[in-house]
DNA sequence: GGTCATTTGCAATTTTGTTGCGTGTAGTAG
DNA sequence: CTACTACACGCAACAAAATTGCAAATGACC
């Protein structure tokens, strides 16, 4: 990495809307995720509390060296992040993506609401997409002999501004 | 890669099928494919045509490393068979697959029947499921403004044996 | 068979992710 | 507040996956 683009990156457009308690909802995650990370007899250390803030704050699914690039991760390693982001995915407080291009992307899952991605085949950008797969289905892959049953899903396309040129 | 066993690794089992007509079937797919490849103006290679070939018998999603043990592929370096299946992924003849260990896998998608996968969470054994996604979730994907959806869907569990220990 | 653009193989490199180990720090007990 | 201890961190080295540049080989067409 460290030149400045995504050489087989992704980029994100972030589409923020003003949910009026946005402030509040943030710092209550936090809290939630760090009483999770002391139930499980992790430390709460300046790290992973970054690594959250962070997450918390953009919620778009992150890489690893995207994720440091933020001024709250300075001085933090690349070890590190990614030994906190495998943690965090155990715990269900990160949700772990793939866009095919065989970087993974993390995006904080605490909150409960679970979303997947369409990304544009040409310019690569994301957006999310609240549509998810019907519980029968679940169902039916667990009746093959599956417990503790979980998925990933993402979509692709061509965005209208890429269909145009 | 090159020891023997897969580190990173996802091991396949192959419930194989009789479907009585098989060879007269991979016969079929493997020259429809080849005039695909015609068609978009590239040309009949004998890595392209062992790779086809591999793929077609052995449904299973490989890795590159997985398909260069095919005694087919002898002789055909790495390099290729990463753009051959690049190439045969934007033609639609392949689809590739993300398991979340960081490898890309690919299968052969020529044959119009459309599959997904359930990944034992602690073994890696993959299966084939049936199961998609209603057809009423990409529509609705398609008015956020995509063109030419495509999707990958992936489920995760704990499989029976692994359940057991 | 000869020509030429496409495709391949090789070598080198980049990117992503992991491991081992000494040091530091959060949490706890005194 | 200080000291202790185990977990967590940073560094360096390593490993695997994937990509790039270029010369040589090969398939398609005449």
């Amino acid at each position: 990495m460290s030149k400045e683009g995504q050489s087989r990156g992704v980029r994100r457009v972030q589409v923020r809307k003003n949910t009026g308690t946005v402030h509040g909802r943030h710092e209550a995650e936090l809290s939630s995720a760090l009483e999770a990370i002391e139930r499980a007899g992790m430390r709460r250390t300046q790290p992973r509390i970054a690594i959250l803030k962070a997450l918390i704050a953009e919620h778009g699914p992150f890489s690893v060296d995207e994720l440091r690039e933020f001024s709250l991760l300075d001085g933090v390693d690349r070890v590190t992040v990614y030994r906190v982001l495998t943690a965090f995915e155990e715990l269900g407080l990160v949700r772990r993506c793939e866009f095919g291009d065989g970087t993974s992307r993390y995006e904080f899952a605490g909150g409960g609401h679970h979303h997947h991605h369409v990304i544009c085949k040409k310019c690569r950008k994301t957006e999310n997409v609240d549509e998810c797969i019907p519980d029968a289905i679940i169902q039916r892959v667990r009746k093959l002999g599956y417990d503790d049953v979980s998925h990933t899903l993402e979509f692709f396309g061509v965005c209208k501004t890429c269909r145009a040129a």
